[in-house]
DNA sequence: GTCTATAAGCGGATAGAC
DNA sequence: GTCTATCCGCTTATAGAC
C-alpha cells in the first residue's frame, strides 16, 4: 500500500495549491522580512497575494505554521545552491563568503534573518528553537572547518577554531545590520574576505579557482 | 528674565513627576527591550508602572515620543560611566571591552539595542535615523582609534583602521544575538578580547593597569 | 479553493471628570 | 497627575456559503 504524496511534482495533481502556496511563502517572506514576525500581519500577506485572510489560513492553518513554512522553505532553497564538500575545510570557509556576496543582491533574505533573529531571542517564540539549532550547526560547521584548517597548519598561530567560528558568524551577523541601516556605508563580502585574511596564512585563494 | 527649569533637581517641584518618568522609562525599555517597539505596548508598559494608558500618555504625548526618550535616557546614562580620553587609542579599545563586560550584567539592555536596531532598518521606524546615527558615530569614533594606534605601530601589519572599526562594532553586535540566544553558547568579553588581540600587537594590557 | 460574515480581543489615542 | 469612558481600527481565527 504505497500512497503517492499528492502534492509533489510541479504538474501533477494540486498543482495550483502548490503554486499558491509557493507564492504565500514569497509574499510572507516579504512581510516578515520588514515588520517581524509579531507585528507583520496575515491580512498583509494576504493582500499582497490576492487572497483574503480567510482565504490565506485554508493553506497555513495558523500564523505559527506560516513562519514555520517560511524558514523552512528558505532551508530547502539555500540547500540547493549550497552544496558543499563538508570534508574541505577550504571550501567551508569560501562558502560563507559566498553566500554573503549573494545576500547583497537579495536584501529581502538579508531583513528576514536579522529581524527575526532579534525577534526570537525570546523563548516564547515561535522560531526561538529553530534559531538556537541554526546558530549550533554554523558553529559547529565553522569550527570543523577552521580545526581541519589548523591540522594542516594553514591557520595562523593563536588562532582557536572554536572562537574563529563564533567570531566569523558574529561578524556576518553584525555586518547585516549596518548593511540594512545604510548600504554605503560598507561592503559586506570585503568585509569578510579581510577578516579570514586574517585568520588563514594569506592568500586564501578561492579553492574552485586551483 | 531667568526662568529656572522646574523639572530640575531631585527634590525640586515636579520631583514626584521626575520620579514616575523615570518609573516609566525602565519599564518602557523591559517592555521594548522584549517585544520590540512595534509589539510592544503602552498598556505593559503602564500596567508594570501602576498606570493607566490615559495616565501614562500624560507623561510622554504618544508612543514614538517614548521610545526616543528610552533611548535618550539610556544615551545620558551610558555617558556618565564611560567617560574616556578620546585622545587615547587604547583607552578607547578597551572602553569596548569593557563596555561589553558590563553588557553580560544587564541583559535588558543589550536585548533592547539588539531587538530595536534589527527593527529600525526599516527606513520608517521612529528609531531608524537614531541608529544610523549612533553607528556612524561608533565607527568613527573607533576608526580614529585605530588609526592612532597604527601611527604608534601597534597596529599589526595589513589592518585597516575603518575596516577594524566596522568589523569590532558587527562582533558586538553579532555576539549578542547568539548570547541572548543561549547565554552558555559563548562568552562575549573574551571573544572580544580575543578579537582585539589579533588586530593590535600583543600582549593588549588594560592602560589603566600602567 | 476561496469567499463573506463574524467573533472576540488588543492597539493607540482623545475628552473630560476628579 | 491620574482616572474612566470611549472611539475606531486592526488583529487572528472560525463557521459556513459558494
Amino acid at each position: 500500500m504505497t500512497t503517492t504524496p499528492r502534492t509533489r511534482g510541479p504538474r501533477g495533481p494540486y498543482a495550483k495549491t502548490r503554486a499558491t502556496k509557493l507564492r504565500i511563502l514569497d509574499a510572507a517572506l516579504a512581510v516578515f522580512a520588514e515588520s517581524g514576525f509579531r507585528s507583520g500581519s496575515l491580512r498583509e500577506v494576504a493582500d499582497k497575494v490576492g487572497l483574503s485572510d480567510a482565504g490565506l489560513l485554508h493553506h497555513y492553518p495558523n500564523k505559527a505554521a506560516l513562519l514555520e513554512a517560511v524558514l523552512r522553505h528558505r532551508d530547502d532553497v539555500a540547500l540547493v545552491d549550497f552544496h558543499v564538500d563538508l570534508a574541505d575545510p577550504r571550501a567551508v570557509v569560501q562558502a560563507f563568503v559566498d553566500i554573503t556576496e549573494r545576500n547583497m543582491h537579495q536584501p529581502g533574505v538579508v531583513e528576514l534573518y536579522c529581524t527575526l533573529s532579534a525577534e526570537a531571542t525570546t523563548p516564547d517564540h515561535p522560531a526561538h528553537g529553530y534559531f538556537i539549532e541554526r546558530y549550533d550547526w554554523l558553529r559547529g560547521l565553522l569550527t570543523q572547518a577552521f580545526t581541519g584548517l589548523a591540522e594542516r597548519g594553514e591557520l595562523r598561530d593563536g588562532v582557536d577554531p572554536a572562537s574563529a567560528a563564533v567570531q566569523l558568524v558574529s561578524l556576518l551577523d553584525g555586518l547585516q545590520v549596518q548593511w540594512l541601516l545604510d548600504r554605503t556605508a560598507l561592503d559586506m563580502t570585503a568585509e569578510v574576505k579581510r577578516h579570514v585574511d586574517t585568520l588563514v596564512h594569506a592568500p586564501f585563494v578561492d579553492p574552485r579557482a586551483a
